[in-house]
DNA sequence: ACTTGTTATTTGCAATTTGCTATTTGAATA
DNA sequence: TATTCAAATAGCAAATTGCAAATAACAAGT
């Protein structure tokens, strides 16, 4: 059957988010070839079905190889489609998000990467405009019933920089001592030796979270 | 490039969710051609680039030609793929779920259709239990906070029916008269004219959802 | 050493939300 | 007309959440 010849190009695009400035940022890379070449855009290639097992680990690697990052969060949004996003056909790409600390990318990751705030991204190449913001709604909702947002830090932090992390991925602010007793009664965190200075005032202690991965919640966080 | 010339087979796979017995139905259909032909699987096919503008059109468009049904609910799930599952080669197939009142599939839908309770289905072919589950588990997570679960049902609905229906989707029983807060309180319904006999007993209101699409709410249901 | 400023952390209570149970209502049936 | 059954309502107890004051720990200046 004819139809089963035509196949349709298969990418995958992450959306990179972190922390900085108490706001979610985007990391952005300028395009190296056409279509829209050195335009910013998500980061993002084509799927090599003979080395990639699957998209996700697509995604994995365009990450490694395009930023050289390594992400402990990667999960896939969704599939955009159609024959108008792409001017090289009728395409599909599975996007991906991924979360991760400030100075992953400032120690680790590629020159070429910039970071935009999330209000401020707009005018992205292909449908990108559209994969950022379902990202973020996916991210804001996940962010009120898991610790999803815990990934936007490093390994160890402290109750209020939690607290800022909550507050940027759900665009809302939290009333502190709630939050420390809801942190508690979900067991999320336990503290670790040390404490963070904060130059002028009281040290806060240190916690790391005490399941590896994203922990989904019965009750809102 | 040559990579950009091996493309991977793209399909769409619709889990098909109804409501009887006051438990979630799976529907399936008897695969007509080779790999596995016979099996009941999901329904499911090619998408064709000429043809469908996106691959949510190509999951309506195959539910219309195989399964001769038509939906209020098509919600992308997301894209299964792998070179493992499908004989045919490498392939990425983006899943769907749909939601539909159990009379449409009695009324409208092709006689091939079979409905299956949820606990019940397994050994399907390719990963489509693997499939059914992510359909299953977003549509538990969804309806905590959405009126999903209304699409289980015809337009016009009992609260009793309601509520049944978001136990089934939400997998444990809810307190009667909290539940009639909530929906009164989300503004969920507004009241039709015409009252529901139960043959023995007071008739029920009828209702039907205030908003034509799901919606979401800040609370949770 | 002592005071002041700043942020972390705890505590207690008020307000809201939720869970539960009993009561009332409307229609079919005996 | 009395009885039965499920729908719908009402009222209170329990749990959760929001808020604000009190306390703690450290740095820097007096």
């Amino acid at each position: 059957m004819a139809t089963e010849l035509i196949r349709p190009i298969l990418t995958v695009d992450v959306v990179l988010l972190t922390l900085h400035d108490d706001r979610i940022h985007v990391v952005l890379q300028a395009r190296e070839k056409a279509p829209h070449a050195g335009e910013l855009a998500l980061v993002g290639g084509y799927v090599h079905p003979e080395e990639d097992q699957s998209t996700a680990a697509a995604a994995a690697r365009v990450l490694r190889d395009k930023a050289g990052l390594a992400v402990r969060v990667l999960e896939q949004l969704m599939t955009f489609s159609g024959g108008d996003r792409d001017p090289r056909g009728w395409s599909a790409s599975v996007a991906y998000y991924a979360l991760l600390p400030h100075e992953e990318i400032a120690e680790r990751g590629d020159a070429s990467l910039r970071m935009l705030p999330f209000a401020q991204v707009k005018g992205l190449p292909f449908d990108h405009d559209a994969i950022v913001a379902g990202a973020m709604q996916r991210c804001r909702r996940r962010a009120a019933y898991s610790s999803l947002p815990a990934f936007l830090l490093s390994p160890a932090f402290t109750l209020p920089e939690l607290r800022r992390a909550y507050e940027a991925a759900l665009g809302r602010s939290l009333n502190d001592s709630a939050f420390r007793r809801k942190i508690d009664e979900l067991r999320m965190v336990e503290p670790v030796s040390g404490s963070v200075s904060k130059a002028t005032a009281r040290p806060a202690q240190l916690f790391r979270l005490s399941k590896s991965g994203v922990v989904e919640f019965d009750r809102t966080v």
